[in-house]
DNA sequence: AAATTTAGTTAACAGTGTTAATTTTTAAAA
DNA sequence: TTTTAAAAATTAACACTGTTAACTAAATTT
């Protein structure tokens, strides 16, 4: 069956074409101006096109949010070079900080932005693969740390609602310009990640 | 000139009105069903009259922002009778995330969405009273704590970024609908209560 | 009473996501 | 090879959105 093959493969061209196209629009043009027509401009096909082969605009959109989550799990892939875990905990920190910054739009949709979790819930059945590893490297290094008595013991989940909860709300923060009076605009990254240093020296019972 | 005065107050009226028929509308179908034609329709006026009272629909967010402020202000009142200026800081934390959870619209406007910054910038000269004030008396229990020796001394801007960051983190990935992996809904205000509580302890060295 | 300012409305523009009906293109069957 | 059936793509339309220009009605001043 050659024939059905090619046009599958044709299909999931097109498929492709639409999730570029609008990866592009939204990071030249931002979340906002991104719109069901100018994705059909982009890739010279009509507007109704576009939803032959997504559900809808919020489907476009939750392929752009994995597509997100893939890209910082490539990010992350460096992290398992580091032994001592709570610098590798810091690493990823770090990692999570500079993402953010440097793909707003994606951050955007995996983080901040309703739509995606709304398709989730009702394309996907709830499941959200991706998010959920990245979930799970960060309570087994919060579990490393407290085996190998670097951090006190207490709940893992906790823990991880604690700092995902920290750096996220510095990358929102940042990302929403709430962060203006706090420091400067040059500064800002760095005093995040001080913000983030200054946790992890906190927590960090080894030197006590 | 009693008749320019009863005038002026006949305009604050309708002003007024535009406001609650907004906050409204908020409150019982969400941020995205708020839309100009419906504020005038509840208000019973032409969508365009309001753009006699308001320069734009950013701009009336902005105002509902300010009353928010004004709520969260008010709740932080009971605050000042608490003496130790560490325990001050963590009911601040636990004020923060329960303004949070009861007033999600309320606190989108504040600190997710983009809108009522972009409106500071442009009509109010980036001047930011309200939510500038919040900040001060964080950084100002953040100090009290370093002078009487209970926290470790730091920069208060990075530690106020942290803190912020943190409890701002939780709220907003609850809101958002991002904590569902982590712990069941019915048990997520407590933990994040906890993970507050949690990191108050791992900064505190008054009992070390 | 006439002129002028103020308050509010109507109609319209340019844009949005989305759907039903219709046409064009492609592959399979006669 | 021509006809038929299926697939792919399009046009036209609906019900919205924020916003503006032009206009009307009411109130105040001259």
């Amino acid at each position: 069956m050659g024939i059905t093959e090619r046009k599958e493969k044709q299909k999931l061209e097109l498929r492709r074409m639409i999730l570029e196209a609008s990866m592009q629009l939204f990071v030249q043009e931002g979340f906002d101006n991104v719109s069901i027509r100018k994705i059909a401009d982009k890739i010279e096909y009509s507007p109704t096109t576009i939803y032959l082969y997504f559900k809808d605009k919020n489907d476009i959109l939750f392929h752009l949010c994995e597509e997100g989550f893939a890209m910082f799990s490539e990010q992350n892939q460096m992290l398992l070079n580091i032994q001592n875990p709570l610098l590798r905990l810091f690493k990823m920190g770090e990692n999570y900080l500079d993402f953010g910054l440097k793909y707003p739009e994606y951050y955007d949709l995996m983080f901040i932005q309703s739509a995606p979790m709304q398709t989730i819930e009702e394309l996907h059945c709830g499941d959200w693969k991706n998010g959920d590893r990245a979930l799970e490297t960060l309570t087994m290094i919060l579990q490393e740390c407290m085996d190998k008595n670097l951090i006190a013991k207490a709940d893992t989940n906790i823990l991880a609602m604690a700092i995902w909860g920290m750096v996220h709300g510095l990358v929102s923060l940042s990302l929403r310009k709430r962060l203006d009076k706090l420091v400067t605009p040059e500064l800002e990254r760095q005093t995040m990640q001080q913000a983030l240093q200054w946790m992890i020296n906190a927590i960090d019972i080894s030197t006590r």
